[in-house]
DNA sequence: GCCGTTTTCGGCCCGACTGTTTTCAGTCG
């Protein structure tokens, strides 16, 4: 018999579902946590699932035990699980949606599908409007006005944002409570300072002696469109736009450890929490607390402090997901991460040539401005109608143009690229002629997305053997929150890009970011370097190039691993190297 | 269900806030 085997990214979604499944037939919490803790320890796991299952190591690992071991091991081999199978199949399956929804917990659900036999968000939403909600035991008139609220909340917006739709909210806020007279210090924390690609909510930390003060401020502020919670310490609000934001007030002495304790990640902290406990400290969100016979810890005044207490050179919050950073700053290994200033020019950017609302000549003002000192123009090619591709006589127009511009502009240098289709059996959307032409290549996919991963592997390993192929754009097509990532084999991709002298553009828009943070390690490892690129349609386009620096420091990479922090004079045998081989 | 130089039983993170209670359960982070 022959069966699909189920990914590491499925079988973790498997734990996670068996936790809930377990809190709905209302099990030891313990246990709960246990199969939570389970699926965390395999998302992190430095080496392939297979291969530990193979020689039984899974066991090995920290938060697995004989049962979760005996488990996954059955799913990997098998591609089954009958005691999974028979839970799930005890619950109907769009009950599951409701664990979605803020406020409600697997103890509220039980009782709405115990009692009013709710199945789905659908179902909560008639009862609660039909005012039965309201009237179960636990429940009251404001929980099924929550509760109404929650669904909305969560039709709009699945609760997820982008990192530019938060960024500008956390900046007025910052600026807002800095200047208060009453804060002390203030950061923003939470998965937003450790820049992850999407994000929850927003979660902001003050120290103040005056926190109740400082509370009254943030839930009065114009941005605040309503006030969930509000205590003295601790609120949280809905800004304009549907984002969550969280305010903690601390005493400016617990404020580094706070910091770090709402920064996260909790896999990170826990590492942390376990490093001073071997010290004989027990560390919370506040300070240290001593264990009888244990010597003192010194006194913290910041972050760096808190971590040298532990042995740990000072920790970037991009770094802190528990991908090895600890061992790392335990040996003084950490790299020197790459810094927003270090870039000296990027490539991908389009103009109103294909689908850009600036001109060339205002790009290229613009990229100046910004402090570059050249700028790569990669618009569309000819397959891509929608959007306005250049066919090769347009293209020709378009090198005659930059070269123009760059007598006018220089030392200043536009370098003439294309971002080529790449067509969908993997031939390029232009001869090799005609690539021969230009500064350099941009290889991208936009279109037939539904390819298999197979055949979507072939068809980009097949685009970057072409000699002419300089760099592999938006590796996997995924826009946030409207199109997912293609299938796609990333480590084979990243081989054949090693073998070949590709670079691997960081697309830094937004919505894509893409390569993935989590590749970089890898691709860094084989030795493909990195090239940060905006995919700007617009002069103002040009500022993602902040926002893919922020996600190459998450994938550790410093200045070297950059194509484009290289000044105009390195970077220009870079981009020849390839189709000089 | 996991874990162990307090080791095979008995712990496992817990503080803050809300809403429904009249002293606390549920949720969140």
């Amino acid at each position: 018999m022959k069966f699909k085997k189920p990914t590491t990214e499925k079988i973790v979604e498997v734990l996670d579902h068996l936790a809930q499944l377990l809190e709905l037939r209302g099990e030891n919490p313990f246990k709960i946590r246990a199969y939570q803790r389970g699926a965390r320890a395999l998302e992190v796991l430095s080496e392939p699932l297979e291969r530990l299952v193979e020689e039984g190591r899974l066991g090995d690992v920290e938060g697995i035990g004989k049962a979760i071991e005996e488990k996954v091991t059955e799913l990997v081999t098998t591609g089954h699980l009958p005691y999974y199978e028979e839970l799930v199949a005890s619950f109907p399956v769009t009950l599951f949606e409701l664990f979605e929804l803020q406020g409600l917990g697997a103890k509220k659900i039980k009782i709405l599908y115990d009692v009013l036999k709710v199945t789905s968000i659908a179902d909560l939403e008639a009862a609660c409007k039909a005012g039965k909600v309201a009237e179960l035991a636990g429940f009251g008139e404001k929980s099924a006005a929550n509760i109404l609220k929650a669904i909305t909340f969560y039709q709009e917006h699945a609760g997820l944002f982008r990192i530019d739709q938060i960024a500008p909210l956390a900046e007025q806020l910052l600026a807002d409570l800095r200047a208060h007279p009453d804060v002390g210090q203030c950061q923003v924390a939470g998965s937003f300072r450790r820049c992850k690609e999407a994000l929850g909510d927003l979660d902001l930390l003050v120290s103040s002696k005056k926190p109740e003060a400082v509370s009254q401020f943030f839930v009065q502020h114009p941005l605040v469109q309503e006030v969930i919670a509000h205590g003295p310490t601790k609120s949280s609000v809905q800004l304009e736009g549907g984002v969550q934001c969280d305010l903690r007030v601390v005493k400016p002495e617990e404020f580094p450890f706070a910091l770090i304790y709402f920064t996260g990640s909790k896999e990170h902290n826990i590492r942390l929490r376990n490093r001073a406990l071997e010290r004989g400290w027990s560390l919370n969100e506040y300070r240290y607390t001593v264990e009888q016979g244990a010597a003192e810890p010194p006194l913290i005044h910041d972050e760096s402090e808190l971590y040298a207490s532990l042995g740990l050179s000072y920790i970037p919050p991009e770094l802190r997901e528990d991908r090895g950073e600890i061992v790392a700053a335990a040996a003084g290994m950490l790299p020197n991460l790459l810094e927003w200033t270090e870039l000296r020019g990027t490539f991908h950017c389009h103009t109103t040539a294909s689908d850009g609302k600036s001109t060339l000549r205002e790009m290229a003002l613009a990229a100046q401005e910004l402090g570059l000192d050249y700028l790569g123009i990669a618009d569309h090619s000819k397959s891509s109608y929608q959007a306005n591709g250049l066919n090769e006589a347009r293209l020709l127009q378009q090198q005659e143009e930059i070269k123009k511009l760059n007598n006018e502009l220089a030392p200043f240098r536009i370098f003439a690229g294309t971002e080529c289709d790449i067509l969908k059996d993997g031939a390029l959307d232009f001869s090799d002629e005609v690539l021969a032409s230009l500064d350099y290549v941009v290889a991208s996919v936009h279109s037939s997305f539904g390819l298999s991963e197979t055949a979507m592997t072939d068809r980009l390993i097949r685009a970057i053997q072409n000699p002419y192929v300089t760099m592999l754009g938006h590796l996997t097509g995924r826009r946030f929150f409207s199109r997912d990532p293609y299938p796609v084999n990333i480590p084979a991709v990243i081989e054949v890009a090693a073998a070949t002298g590709t670079m691997i553009e960081l697309n830094a828009s937004p919505y894509r970011l893409d390569m993935d943070w989590r590749w970089w390690s890898l691709a860094k490892e084989k030795g493909v370097k990195c090239v940060i690129n905006p995919d700007a349609h617009s002069t103002q386009g040009l500022q993602n190039l902040k926002y893919g620096c922020l996600i190459a420091r998450k994938g550790w990479l410093t200045k070297d691993d950059v194509v484009n922090t290289r000044s105009l004079e390195k970077v220009i045998p870079l981009l020849e190297a390839k189709r000089k081989r």
